[in-house]
DNA sequence: TCTAAAATAGCACGACCGTTCGTTTTATTC
DNA sequence: GAATAAAACGAACGGTCGTGCTATTTTAGA
């Protein structure tokens, strides 16, 4: 059968991928807001107008929906924040790329909140799958980190001392500032404080 | 009555007070670790060897108890954190100081959770008092920081051009990622990377 | 010691949860 | 269009939750 592709992103497969596509889609917007643990099979359900045992099924369980949404949000991280990154040059533009987009991610996520940040906090003491689907995920998005930063150093854009963990700690840092004074005290001018925590960083380190 | 002072802090009170302080202190103990919205009135029951209803007939609602459980961290944390800093002299020994203190009291936490981080991730997005509450007690606490650097700049120890607002941003941003690399991605070394961004936010401040 | 009040227990309720199972609808293939 | 497979439904179960009501026990004061 020729596939017609009339939906987005993996089309040429059976109603059932697709749904499941569709579920997940809404899951995540969901989880977005009242995070992994507060995800529930009925509340997604009622979302997709299906019934709650509808949902199960393409899952199986709980755990397995919730670690879909973390690979769903994982991709669409990547894609908005890491892939555009690629086309700055290799070295501190890249870098200064990397952490805009970032910066711009988390900002357009004041209203709905950041997965790797609330399931950071739901998950560091609940051992299982979920988190361990997680922390993997996080550990690629943080060692992307480091080499861009280690690239930039390569490049003599960065001082040769600088420790590529320690400079990616304090860029992590800020974004999570970033996150808590916008998203939770609802503080104004919390993204030009973490743009202006940036750029005293490069100060810092810039050879 | 003479009060006999037998048992800790607020003794003075009738058993029901007393019962009541230790409701409190087994729930903060259990929202360290499940975080305020994980907080259970039956978890805390049994913890207690209690019946929920006892337990519950302290506060009249869940609300009142995690609302409870808000303010004793408060009041811990102002005495781990705060207070013994007010010892040093005012301006940068102070502030490091309380950067000190604070950085020990999120390692202390490391096995079980700051409430002020969960916090702000379970209730950034869900309105009530219990949200209130712990956005009046965080930026009582932000205020603390803004006032110390301010003194810091004051007394020449700092940059005159310093924006409290935006060293207290960058120093939060520190503690927010070692609790982060510490407690969920159990990163080694996320205490002294912790301390040396804090230092290379002093030697950029620094007059 | 007696009594009024405070503290705690016991029980039930309605709501929501994840999950299971049998049935029914929908889609695919011949 | 008939046969077959996939998908979705609906009802139910066992569980936990916060909460309300009523009894019982414990405490404090005269």
């Amino acid at each position: 059968m020729v596939a017609t592709v009339t939906s987005r992103a993996i089309a040429a497969a059976g109603k059932g991928q697709q749904t499941k596509a569709a579920i997940v889609d809404a899951a995540l917007t969901l989880a977005s807001q009242v995070g992994l643990e507060g995800l529930s099979i009925g509340a997604v359900a009622e979302l997709m107008h299906m019934s709650k045992s509808g949902v199960f099924a393409h899952f199986g369980s709980r755990e397995e929906l919730q670690i879909s949404v973390i690979k769903e949000y994982h991709q669409r991280f990547e894609q908005e924040v890491f892939v555009p990154a690629l086309q700055a040059d290799r070295g501190l533009p890249r870098l200064r790329a990397l952490f805009d987009n970032w910066t711009r991610q988390t900002s357009a996520e004041i209203d709905s909140g950041c997965i790797y940040i609330s399931g950071a906090v739901e998950f560091d003491d609940r051992p299982g799958p979920v988190r361990e689907a997680l922390v993997q995920t996080v550990n690629t998005w943080q060692a992307a980190i480091h080499k861009a930063v280690a690239l930039a150093v390569k490049a003599g854009h960065l001082r040769s001392s600088t420790q590529p963990q320690q400079l990616a700690f304090e860029i992590h840092g800020l974004i999570l500032a970033l996150h808590y004074d916008a998203r939770f005290l609802r503080n104004p001018g919390a993204v030009e404080r973490a743009r202006q925590g940036f750029e005293h960083l490069m100060a810092l380190y810039q050879a």
